[in-house]
Parts: C-alpha cells; structure tokens; sequence
DNA sequence: ACAAATTTTTAGGCTCGACTAAATTCTAGT
DNA sequence: ACTAGAATTTAGTCGAGCCTAAAAATTTGT
C-alpha cells in the first residue's frame, strides 16, 4: 500500500477505468463487476481483471478475486477530478465555442486527460465556477465534493406536478437531438397535466405550449419539483 | 503508398516524431538524422529507427536507411496542423486564463493532440484568428499556410537598428522568466546604441529607458527592423 | 585508399493494455 | 446438496513504443 499523499502518475486508460467504476459504484449498491466494467469499456472481461489488478496495485480500488471492486477513497478522489475536468470542458465548450449540448461529450472525454491543475482551476473561473455542466450534471469543486440538485424524473411525478427541467438521464447524441427537434431544453418549465393509463406517455404543458410526449422521453428527463 | 486524400488516426507518439523532423528539418537544408530527433525526443536512436518505419509506411515520411529522413507532404501538412493546435492553445492559455508566456508550453504539449476539427476551428474564432502565438511564432492558418515575419536577430544588425521586439529563439521557462525579470517583452520598441566590441554585449535602449544586454541575450531575440 | 570513429540499424527484450481460449469459482435451480 | 450455467480469472499471445548490446554502413582523417 502506498503513501495515499501523493498521486502519482496515471495512464489514460487507468484513468478512464476508474471514471467507469465511479459511475457503476454510484448506481448499484453492491460491489461493481468486471462484466458491467467490460460492457462500458468495451473490452473483454479479462482485460479488466488485469487492469483491476494495477490499480488495486496502486491503491485506487479495493479488490478480492471474484467478489467485485470497488473505489478507496484515493480512487473516488481520483474519480471526482476527472469528472470535474469532463465537465467543466463541457460547459467550455457550450458556452464559449458553441458547441451544443450533443457534441461535447466526445470531445470532452479527451479533454479530461489533459494533466494541469492551473489550467482546469483556471478554465473554472473563465466559466465563472459553474455548479452543472451541459446536461445537467453537477460539477464537483476542487476538493472534489458537489451537491446532487433534488430532482426526480419526468415519469415518475404525479399528475399536476410542475417544475423546471434540470438535467437528462441519457446523454446520447440521438436523445440530445430529439430534444432539440421538439423544442425541449434545460431551464424549460414543465407541468404535467395528464398521464396516459395505456402506454404511460404524458400530456404536458412546457413553456406554455402544450405536447404529449411518451414514458421512454419521461424516464429520461429529471425536474426540479417545485 | 496510401492514398493522400484521408488522414490516419495518429497516435500521440507519432505526432511528436513529427512534430520534431518538421523542426529539425527547417534548421538545415539535409535530411533529418537518426541522433538529432533521439537528442530531442529525448529516446535512443534505435527507437528513432523503430518509429521512422512505422511513419514511412503510413506515407508521413521519406525514408532510405542510413539516408536520414524528410516529410512528404502529407507529414507536413500533419505536422503543421499540430503546431497550428499547439500554438491556438498558446495564445488561449495567455490571452483568456492569465498563463504567463512561461508557463503554456507545457500544457500544450497536451492540448495539441486533442482531435477535433469543429474545436480547433472554434478556438481559433474565440481568439480572433491570431497570427502570432506568446512568443511570437507564426500560426499557420486552417490550410496550413502562414507568413513567417521578416525579423532578425538583435545580435545581428548594425548599431542605430530599431525596430519592436518580435519574437524570442529560446522559448525556455529560464529565458522568459529572464526577459520578464528585466522588463523585457514582445512589442517593446528597441533600439541598438552601441556594440561593446569585446564581449558582443550591447548597450540598448527599451521603451525609453537604457540597459544592457550580453550577446547570449540578443543572440535570442528578434526585432523587427523597420 | 583505408583504418578509425561515428552513425545507424538490427536483434532481442520489456511493459502496457488489449485479445482468445481454457480453467476456475460462484450462483441458482432443482 | 448438487450441478448447470454464468461470471471471473489465468495462461498465453500480440502490437506499440521503448530499451541495451551488437552488427553494419557511412564518414572522416591521414
Ligand atoms: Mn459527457
Ligand atoms: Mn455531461
Ligand atoms: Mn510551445
Ligand atoms: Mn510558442
């Protein structure tokens, strides 16, 4: 075991295994397995047991063999700072280069490799600290720690319910563009006026106008309950 | 050979090569050798060999063995996308998050393997099409194309020259924490008062105010004549 | 011209991060 | 409690990109 103190030098590829095993972590509430690793990654399963091995070598993960990892608190550590680069770089890239809210995440997923505390602490305060990146995600500060906003999905909410559209479930180019097409955006407010028995889609009432949207678009969208 | 037309995905290595026979092929008018690129790449030799078969199959670089090495047009072409990426990046890092002009190599060193057009395109608009990164290198346009600025070495023109000081040669953190220390910077107007014949050091005025400078200074810093 | 010095390449090995195929361990269903 | 099936690990391989040591080609000096 090493001095936790200390970071030491990590790989694009360690770095990227360690942001998958975050976001597994924070879904399930047992230990992450290496098949759910290797589906995200896309690699093969016996390529993440090698890489699990270095970096519980390295003190990132906590590992015994067949049981699962999961995070030491230098591996979430770790973790928060490349979501925080991901993110800031998304808001960048928005709110400076004009990217739009689909194109980001690509780009962004090398900008979080990019090695420079000055330069992330910097482009923060370029963005002016801010607290949700693109699609809604919270960003952590510089010590790593960040506020989950209350918010519940779209499906989920009795009828009546209204609030303001704060963030997306799935952030995929398909389901980003489809939202654009149909006039929805961050910011809109929402109320749902009825819920079909049927198929469970939704009429609701966004920024005044009125649109029926169905329980696939619902499960994917979170509101700020009022 | 590989048609010409398509880019291949470079690995960050790869483009370093590059990046380094561009460089070392401007300084002198033969072919690039095995030692020099090891000596700035910081490999052995034998490395270099490995590397320069790999670019001369993927069509990057001329090569016979024991001949040195050159870059087809292709490897130019690359090679002066990475140095437009690396110098945007330059200018990014000073003009909107405050880096000193010492401090921004480094980081781009990262930043100019980043893939994406639409962000280097992007950058380049935030920026106002630049001509000229922090130290005064030429930034070559989206097809490759830049004007290198007429400028000479303050060390070598007559006494009564001046002109503004337009570039440096050693780009080192050392030099530029030196020219700042001494209230030296890009855009100064210069002006040569006398030559001190036995040390080469020179006596010059600066912005109205005198000093002087050894020859290993001058021999660093460009002025435009006018 | 030719031997010595220098440069460059080859040969063989190493680590990282992937793979396939086979073995092992865990888990669920009876 | 056993066993079929699923999950996981091990064993062995490969390419990229580096290394050292040795061989080969070129250049230099006389
Ligand atoms: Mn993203
Ligand atoms: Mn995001
Ligand atoms: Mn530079
Ligand atoms: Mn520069």
């Amino acid at each position: 075991m090493y001095f936790c103190g200390n970071m030491y030098f990590m790989t694009r590829s360690e770095e990227n295994y360690i942001k998958t095993i975050f976001h597994l972590g924070n879904k399930g509430t047992r230990d992450v397995s290496t098949n759910a690793i290797a589906e995200i990654m896309e690699t093969k399963p016996s390529s993440v047991t090698d890489m699990i091995k270095r970096l519980s070598e390295k003190g990132l993960v906590n590992y015994k063999r067949y049981q699962g990892v999961s995070l030491t608190s230098l591996g979430t550590k770790t973790a928060l700072g490349i979501i925080r680069k991901h993110r800031l770089w998304e808001v960048f890239l928005v709110e400076k280069l004009d990217f739009s809210w689909d194109e980001v995440h690509e780009v962004a997923e090398q900008l979080e490799h990019i090695k420079s505390d000055k330069l992330i602490d910097s482009l923060d305060r370029l963005l002016a600290y801010p607290k949700f990146d693109p699609h809604g995600d919270p960003i952590p500060d510089k010590n790593g720690s960040f506020k989950e906003r209350d918010r519940k999905l779209l499906s989920e909410v009795p009828v009546n319910t209204a609030g303001l559209c704060v963030g997306v479930k799935d952030s995929s180019t398909t389901f980003l563009k489809f939202l654009d097409k149909n006039g929805i955006a961050l910011g809109n407010r929402i109320k749902v006026l009825e819920i079909e028995e049927f198929d469970g889609s939704l009429n609701i009432e966004i920024e005044g106008r009125k649109m029926q949207i169905s329980n696939v678009i619902a499960s994917n969208l979170y509101i700020n309950v009022e």
